[in-house]
DNA sequence: TCCTTATTGATAATAATTATCATTTTCATT
DNA sequence: AATGAAAATGATAATTATTATCAATAAGGA
């Protein structure tokens, strides 16, 4: 165990969870790590190395419940696997989308953002809110297509 | 079979691929749902009602080769199963985006603010498509968050 | 109609995720 | 610090979506 997440444990108990080594493990990791999107499996390693303890389930478990409780979310690229990262909503998490390549699965992460991008995004989800009284946590933006290589390739 | 869709069979032969009858049968079904987000059993229990032969491997080979010609859009609310639906780029498609609710997976597609949004999402595709050399073919934009229904209940 | 080859369907195999359950931890209370 | 109820865990089995295999079939040019 490195490092509590004061913010994140504080909410942990709010909701009465309790605040445990392979929790604080797996917090830290993504944490540590707030522009990666990392795989169950990937999370899996990284915690089995610091604590050889960990089980795979338990990681499923702890991912499941952070990405409920808004801490992280849960991503798909296509490749069968989720992903997960930091929300924005966290400190310290730049504001980024991503670019999948569907021939090699590639993502690439941007994060300019024209103050447009931002405002339009505002509104949007604000007037969504509103339409369908539907309470908009966070959103996922993906551009698909062809990757630098595989386009030379192709 | 019920209807060809001349613009994918002329695609289709243009790139020596053959026209079968399942791969008809599972264009009309897509074609003829294009707000629908169908999962891939959804695909081939339509498919195997109109044609009781079909398989279910071959409903997935159709997908990935429809995907990958960029007809149809595979896409992942979490759920474990993927959804596809047509792309944008055919005739008769509404652009449209999902809000998709993390409690219930239900999902809402909305299809307001288009003018604006297009205009902005053209500009920005544009940007980042020179930036990282990447060929944009299409992109998923999704709110997540917690629907009417279940907010009530929480 | 014939012939080559892409495509298919049935099935088995794979891989990510989830359920089960006895054991261990957490933490409020003493 | 010790206690005890309940939450959480780890190991494992079970489930489920998707993919690979391969002999049989169908598409389409000759």
């Amino acid at each position: 165990m490195r490092h509590k997440n004061p913010w994140v444990c504080r909410r942990m108990v709010k909701e009465g969870l309790r605040i445990t080594q392979t929790r604080m493990v797996i917090i830290d990791i993504l944490t540590r790590n707030p522009e990666k999107h990392f795989s169950a499996e990937e999370i899996f390693l990284m915690a089995h190395r610091i604590n050889p303890g960990i089980g795979f389930a338990t990681v499923y478990r702890t991912l499941d419940l952070l990405a409920q409780m808004g801490i992280i979310q849960k991503m798909e690229f296509g490749d069968g696997k989720a992903r997960y990262e930091m929300t924005e909503a966290m400190e310290n998490v730049p504001h980024h989308h991503h670019l999948v390549c569907t021939e090699c699965g590639k993502v690439i992460d941007y994060t300019e953002f024209t103050d447009e991008e931002k405002e339009l995004l505002a509104k949007v989800e604000k007037e969504l809110s509103e339409k369908y009284k539907f309470k908009i946590k966070n959103h996922i933006i993906q551009f698909c297509g062809i990757c630098n290589n595989c386009g030379k390739r192709g």
